[in-house]
DNA sequence: TAAGATAGCAATTGATTACTTACTTAATCG
DNA sequence: CGATTAAGTAAGTAATCAATTGCTATCTTA
């Protein structure tokens, strides 16, 4: 058992990019304010001490991923709104982008809403902070252009908007938490959404 | 300093209430996961070692703040919905009276979902979505009664309401945390619900 | 190919944590 | 009032965790 085969050797940067996926696989399956160190040395196979060699500390670990979170989602939702033909198709494209990416890494949301409630000012806090706050900017641009365009009630709260924009999300989360399946959040979608879009929609 | 009046000596009950309120209060103010039994302690003025006189282990001491919570807030929500008139405004009474609440205890959406999220399956864990899931059901049924009463859609989606209203709650409390302020709660609220009504109401 | 740099290991450290134990003090009540 | 019970303290324990250290093995390159 544990035949152990040659242990590899890699590079720093392909050490901290295993480092990362790890702690999105851990992140998917526990609690992420109990992983470990050790944990994420074990599923990297390495020893726990090596992972210092690469990160200054645990806070720096966690700031990688969060780097590796904002990246991604902001990348993944924006080209979705970007092939849209209007305002209201792009929520929806990043509405659905949104919901695919969060299937694909359950411990996403749980990381971030665990990271954002952190007494303490951390880098990866921060690293939160603005991807929260970036994506809230661009879904009220979105939304400010719906409302110019026609397609949204002229006299929609744009900033409450971007707010149940996000804890619609949130909600799916929490249900995919009760259920304990992720992958209905993609059939639940579309109906949380149509929801949302009627009451933003403007009144027919 | 420290002047330290006379020692209270309470009873069991007295202390187990005590401790509730202690753990209520921390929460507001730190990372709820990180709450130590020391940290509880010394908020009750009792030695650490003490607290294990009234609860034979820590999890027994977040069960009993879960029941608390789900005592508490289901009968302040039901409170408020059986003062309505009308489906649609018991709903909209339970989302304002569940904002209050959060409101003064900002801690505790941030403990359930944290409870939520437990890889191992703990008393507190359970006791949560049992809270989750008669809330839900709750919600349901007053859904149903919209759509049957004609304020709301006949085709309405009751579940994805249902997930919806309480996500729209958890972006309001995702906001706060993001802003630092729970207050801001009560101003944000209403115009998050007016875009949840009109995405439920009968179409006009 | 020799030398320097770097990734990894095994073992350890100091701090923190939930929980226990031995003893003390205050309340209760026959 | 005196004995019993229950609440509290102070000190300690074992386990766990992030981070360090001294050394080895492997890659890189001059």
């Amino acid at each position: 058992m544990t035949a152990s085969q040659p242990r590899k050797r890699l590079s720093a940067d392909e050490r901290r990019m295993s480092t990362v996926e790890s702690v999105i696989e851990l992140a998917a399956e526990q609690n992420p304010s109990e992983i470990t160190t050790a944990a994420i040395a074990t599923r990297m196979r390495l020893t726990q001490g090596a992972l210092f060699r690469h990160f200054p500390n645990k806070d720096a670990i966690w700031q990688a991923v969060m780097e590796w979170v904002a990246d991604r989602l902001l990348a993944r939702v924006e080209r979705a709104a970007s092939g849209a033909t209007s305002p209201l198709a792009a929520l929806e494209a990043m509405y659905l982008a949104h919901i695919g990416f969060v299937i694909e890494h359950p411990g996403v949301p749980r990381m971030m809403f665990g990271e954002l409630q952190r007494a303490d000012d951390t880098a990866a806090k921060r690293m939160v902070q603005t991807l929260i706050r970036r994506y809230g900017e661009r879904l009220r641009a979105l939304i400010e252009d719906g409302k110019a365009n026609g397609e949204l009630d002229p006299k929609l709260d744009a900033a409450a908007a971007a707010t149940l924009f996000i804890g619609s999300i949130q909600g799916l989360v929490m249900q995919a938490l009760l259920l304990g399946d992720s992958k209905q959040m993609r059939k639940a979608a579309p109906a949380a959404f149509a929801i949302y879009r009627r009451g933003i929609a403007k009144a027919c």
